[in-house]
DNA sequence: CCCTGAAGCTATAACGTTATAGATGTCCAC
DNA sequence: GTGGACATCTATAACGTTATAGCTTCAGGG
């Protein structure tokens, strides 16, 4: 297809122009479906363009025509951010503040390649730096984005993780000291709400349970078939359906908010009380869950902490990227539980 | 001080070689701070740029060195989104999907003018339009961006929404339906807890309590000294100190779902049940309240909806200046209630 | 007094795009 | 066969920036 392409060749007008045979001014009148262009032209001008994935240089739009073809969210930071993406964003804003970066948002829709928005914005230069998250072992985003050499930050470690910039929380000391904790609330047999299964932080979570199970001595493992990321209401459903399964667990350990309370609902609506048949411990960003059921146990994680972080490292990774990339773990402790 | 520059000439690098009589390229490599320029030159040019206000131009900084100085942050869609900032921002992006659009987030720190991101935006041509929440009667974002003919659409009427792109949830009836509602279920003494003074919202649902008290006949009042986006021990507090004071109330309407949480935990201190002593109606965008405390009513608000609408509102805006705003009110009824 | 080298500045070109004015060719009317 | 109208295409310039090569000036050595 892009057989005329000289290799490594950004397609242009130029590029174009050259194809077709026409001057510049005119495949750009032919795209732009100007009056004073012949249709057979415009049809043509098309195909090529289509052939060679031409897409229109945002610079040289904007720098012409001022059309910056951007919009704008002003969004509010508030200082009782119960929210997490919120809190996400404002902290990278924060630490942006006063830098020239600005921050773009570019969506990763579930329905499509999650290497699609990256590859977009590295070959089209739509950015010098991206941060990403739900990173997985071997993440085929971060795979691309090292052969290239484009700066980026992870939240949440990978299998190539000495090599690049990256926040994590140590979600395998969470897990272990979760553990700990309810055993010494006298729990005996514990079960875990994993992330999504591939992620990296889920195989971290996994290891957890396997290093409780045999510096505590405990009986703990993870709930199959379930994931913290479903809908409530597929949660509650599968508490339901498995009330003929083994539902002998005597403390929970989840990985997300949402999940936990869906899991606690699941269980009053058993009959179980927290605190006595069941403790269950979870992970959380805001102080909530404890308004929800003050006998839940947490572990707090501070989202601000973890923005700030990932706009420090992708900048660095920006302007010395022959530096030692900017990593951080926070590795819980007692006091993190509430 | 900007007494050199011509009526709303933007200053350039152009603007600056004029002023100081030097060639463009040396005022570029005396910002640049190249090691071929002398000092004094150094210095003379930097005072000029600072007195005349100059940003170096994005479209030609990135066309000339390929620099966007954008930072990327993938934001993963997840379908089971419980956050409202991230769900709002999807709705946008997926709005935008297959436009020529980015979105961009710009944010707005609680410590500095409203007007600054607003302003920064359009004089320096960041974006094609903006989307602002938040909006006041009398807003001067919105009347900046009125005068000077930028494309926006808000979150929230204002006192000239007549002439300008908008999504609204129409507060008025929501205070009257919740009363009604409230009424009901035989509540005499109903209190609301508003969104900050200010606000058009706030004014918005202070017309619901006098229109519900009109036309209901139900003695309701707002709750002062107090607002919905207090934090949660603030809330809590006051709830203490108040309890010499007037507590009679039997029905509570609450605009924000935290400030929900707030006010039932600090009823339940004291000794309250809801659904017995008080009722307690809230608004809530994601379902996750009635696993709080089923007891809470609740009127829900589509997030999702409402940034297809701002994305579409603030596209023709862009597009089609001229034609009539997109404009968009929700009007709650029974069957919204939860 | 010429030559050299350094310091400090500038002219030019280029990034990719599009608005403008102009060029070329065709066709028809007179 | 000349003039004009029209359709279609092109050359040029400009948006703001910076890398590159080159220019000027001056000091100091020979």
């Amino acid at each position: 297809m892009k057989r005329h392409l000289k290799p490594g060749e950004k397609p242009t007008l130029k590029t174009i122009a050259r194809l077709s045979g026409l001057a510049v001014a005119t495949v750009s009148r032919a795209l732009g479906d100007a009056p004073d262009i012949s249709a057979d032209t415009k049809v043509k001008v098309r195909r090529i363009a289509d052939e060679v994935g031409y897409i229109p240089n945002r610079a040289g739009v904007r720098l012409r025509t001022g059309r910056t073809n951007v919009i704008s969210l002003i969004l509010p930071v508030e200082s009782n951010m119960t929210n997490h993406t919120a809190k996400l964003q404002s902290s990278i804003a924060h630490e942006l503040r006063g830098t020239q970066f600005h921050l773009n948002v570019t969506p990763q829709f579930p329905d499509e390649d999650p290497l699609k928005p990256v590859r977009y914005i590295v070959e089209n230069g739509l950015a010098d730096g991206i941060i990403i998250n739900s990173t997985r072992a071997d993440d085929e985003r971060v795979a691309y984005m090292m052969e290239r050499k484009f700066p980026f930050a992870t939240h949440g470690r990978t299998g190539w993780s000495d090599a690049h910039a990256y926040f994590d929380f140590d979600n395998q000391t969470f897990v272990t000291l979760a553990a700990k904790h309810l055993a010494g609330l006298g729990r005996k047999r514990m079960k875990v709400l994993l992330p999504p299964s591939g992620l990296n932080y889920t195989n971290d979570m996994m290891t957890g349970i396997i290093m409780a199970r045999d510096m505590l001595g405990v009986d703990i493992q993870a709930m199959s078939n379930l994931h913290a990321e479903m809908a409530a209401e597929q949660i509650s459903a599968w508490f339901e359906d498995a009330k003929s399964s083994d539902q002998t667990a005597d403390g929970y350990i989840i990985s997300s908010p949402m999940a936990c309370i869906a899991v606690v609902d699941a269980l009053e609506r058993q009959g179980v009380k927290l605190g006595q048949e069941v403790d269950v411990f979870s992970r959380e960003a805001i102080p909530f869950l404890k308004y929800f059921r003050p006998q839940i146990h947490l572990m707090r994680e501070d989202v601000g902490w973890v923005g700030t972080h990932l706009a420090r490292a992708v900048v660095q990774a920006i302007r010395a990227p022959n530096a030692k990339p900017l990593q951080g773990l926070e590795v819980p402790n007692e006091t993190y539980i509430r």
